[in-house]
DNA sequence: CTTGTACCCTGACCGC
DNA sequence: TGCGGTCAGGGTACAA
């Protein structure tokens, strides 16, 4: 799924397409995309008719605040949104149309996911506090300082990329994100959080902010599967200097990057200057 | 409490 | 060309 810098750049193209719009049919195709124990019909009945006050990120996840609730999105790994007229998606690629919402200006929202792991969450306010509440800080927040990321981070045994990419640590930050972050900060991955010094942490704070700033300027990272809205790509892979990377030369020091599985999922960096 | 593992699902890619 | 194995940026339930 994307990260943090994918899902606002899909909340940034989204949000002036949608903000002030009615819902006025909706139709569902693989129903096993609404999560949350109620059925499509139950869905349907409690979104159509509604209108869409705003466009919210937290976290990964997309915010869509209706009148009357909160219509939450995970777009997991191959979610996408595009948004067209007529029943037939504005671009090519739409294979795995899952559900569209029809809009009282004549256009329709459609949600496209090829492995159906992502899915809509209908939550009234205080179901969505219990939610957000288990969130950790925004990283791009103004307020949050390297003293933040630190009392995030320094707790536990976990190695630093996991506790990175642990959403009630810290939010948004996913594989790509965490990896990169850690060589911009010269950190080994594998470090237990507990020893990262202070310097350390400043540094990481740095970076992490630095490369997702960077990110959300190139609309985020077209490595594989994401999309932002109508199949628009973001530019940020060309940028990246570890993952994906394994067996190039680090741009930094010229030894080789390296891949090794932290948690079961792949993390790049490189064994000159992460330490 | 914390941490690790299996799993949801489809498609792309690699080696044989 | 076909086939099987592996992998993919996430999050959750469950086990240890």
């Amino acid at each position: 799924m994307p990260e943090l810098p994918e899902v606002e750049t899909i909340r940034r193209d989204l949000a002036p397409e949608l903000e002030g719009r009615w819902i006025t049919t909706i139709r569902v195709h693989k129903p096993d995309i609404i999560i949350g124990g109620i059925s499509s019909a139950e869905f349907r009945d409690r979104v159509v008719d509604q209108r869409i006050l705003a466009v919210d990120r937290r976290a990964k996840w997309l915010l869509f605040r209706l009148d009357d609730g909160i219509l939450v999105t995970q777009l997991r790994m191959t979610g996408r949104f595009a948004v067209g007229r007529g029943h037939v998606p504005p671009i090519t690629g739409f294979r795995h149309v899952a559900a569209e919402f029809d809009l009282d200006d004549g256009r329709t929202l459609f949600y496209d996911d090829m492995r159906r792991l992502g899915g809509f969450l209908l939550l009234s306010e205080p179901e969505w506090a219990r939610e957000e509440a288990r969130f950790g800080p925004e990283p791009l927040d103004s307020g949050f300082r390297a003293s933040d990321l630190g009392h995030a981070l320094r707790h536990g045994r976990a190695p630093v990329k996991n506790a990175l990419m642990d959403q009630s640590r810290v939010a948004g930050v996913g594989n790509i994100y965490a990896s990169e972050a850690l060589h911009g900060a010269r950190i080994d991955p594998t470090r237990p959080v507990t020893s990262l010094t202070d310097d350390e942490i400043r540094r990481l704070h740095r970076s992490l902010r630095r490369i997702l700033r960077s990110s959300l300027d190139s609309s985020g990272t077209t490595f594989r599967d994401y999309r932002a809205v109508n199949g628009r790509s973001g530019s940020f892979q060309a940028l990246l200097r570890v993952y994906g990377r394994e067996g190039e030369p680090c741009t930094h020091c010229s030894q080789v990057i390296r891949r090794i599985v932290q948690a079961g999922r792949s993390t790049y960096y490189c064994p000159g200057c992460q330490f």
